[in-house]
DNA sequence: ATTATAAACGGACATCTGTCCACTTGTCAA
DNA sequence: TTGACAAGTGGACAGATGTCCGTTTATAAT
């Protein structure tokens, strides 16, 4: 068997490893622009992948070819921003670390606030399709390409997990259940719920950090003390 | 003008107040029925629309004539087993108005917990159909009959906020933003969240309880003295 | 250059939700 | 009874997502 060049890339899998053509990755520079475009001009919500596939001029299973679905290109179209995101965040966490755990959840926990809601609308995309990948009530789905599992949720999870258990360990905290402290908390920053929360119900962004802050930091017990002297009221 | 018979309904908007004719009822009934066995032999995702209408023997405009989507219809029959969930809580919300409003609030939370895990397929379809309404991205969408606004979330929301205001009422709970917590508590009990959270991430409803509790009502923090304790052995 | 081959392509297709609208039928007042 | 009319009906249709598959084309080995 003669030289295979993709052994030089590092890649050891298969013989033969064929790379990306230089066309395709034109064309998926072209499509992220155009999506960029009109997402800008129509709203996230308004415009589909047919028209993105027009305006790109490429054919509608080329597109699906490339992303396979909606949230997959939405996600791509954040990478860049979530990037540097989480680059930010985890350099503030480890230069911080001297500070108590709970002061640093609480940072991470008002910057993902925020990044979540400028992102709001293709992080609503990404979730959405997610929920629908997971829904599988009925006969199994097919894409064409596996779903690469982003490490985006498990990425926050490890990151507010790890944060609890640092407090847990130094007794700023008594013990929980970290696991699944990390999930609720992520939940209440989904994307759906929190538009909900903000355009149904009302509540400013702030409101919304301030009462995350509250039951997940402070802790929404008082001290002992107070719960005694209401008892010894009555 | 003459007597009016729908004034005597206490209906006191327009004259000639017409109701809802006997066929249509029976064909109300049909298609709960049909829809109840569709949704129990191949999962209430598998089934379109579009099947209900025709094993009901009726037009899919009929269909979206009485349910304006899926979700509508998932509600109508989940109505029986919500309304007894619902009087029952109630009943014992007022008998056990004795006991502390932190331990009803945990009733009421283990209870909720149980009725959305129970009802989890239903459920989720409602709350995807109000997520697509809730869209409203693009251009406006037309409903044929308007979308009650189905009291149940708000009746949640209530029920908890009541409770919240009390305990801090009695100094049982320090002050907090009642309201968003309300919602907090809500969006963590969210069929969807609840779904993921037990099928991806393996939680058993035990588990979520138990976290929930620990979050919302024993609180997070430990007592002051542990606080101080981890300080000074630093 | 030639050629084999897998990647890439594109648009027809399948399926689902929800709407429209011309037609039918039950109901009520006279 | 009858006739006016709003409620009810059904299926074609619009618009979206995502898939299939016959065809084209870039790439690399010869």
């Amino acid at each position: 068997m003669v030289h295979d060049p993709s052994v030089a890339d590092g890649e050891a899998t298969a013989p033969h490893e064929r790379r990306e053509r230089r066309d395709a990755a034109a064309h998926r520079q072209r499509i992220l622009a155009v999506a960029r475009d009109l997402f800008a001009r129509h709203g996230v919500g308004a415009v589909t992948m047919h028209a993105i596939a027009v305006a790109a001029g490429i054919g509608q299973g080329t597109l699906y070819r490339r992303y396979t679905n909606k949230g997959d290109l939405c996600r791509d179209l954040l990478h860049e921003h979530y990037e540097r995101f989480t680059t930010e965040l985890r350099a503030y966490l480890t230069e911080a670390a001297a500070i108590p755990p709970l002061e640093r959840l609480d940072v991470a926990l008002v910057r993902t606030l925020h990044f979540v809601n400028e992102s709001m609308a293709l992080l609503e995309t990404v979730v959405a399709s997610q929920m629908r990948e997971m829904q599988c009530d009925g006969p199994p789905r097919f894409t064409r390409m596996p779903p690469r599992h982003e490490s985006g949720q498990m990425w926050g999870h490890a990151v507010i997990a790890d944060l609890l258990t640092e407090a847990v360990a130094r007794g700023e905290l008594a013990p929980l259940d970290v696991a699944y402290t990390a999930d609720l908390l992520l939940s209440a920053m989904n994307p759906m719920v929190l538009r909900y929360q903000q355009s149904e119900r009302g509540y400013s962004l702030e409101r919304i950090a301030a009462g995350l802050r509250h039951i997940f930091i402070t802790g929404i017990q008082p001290v002992a003390s107070s719960v005694q002297r209401s008892k010894t009221e009555e």
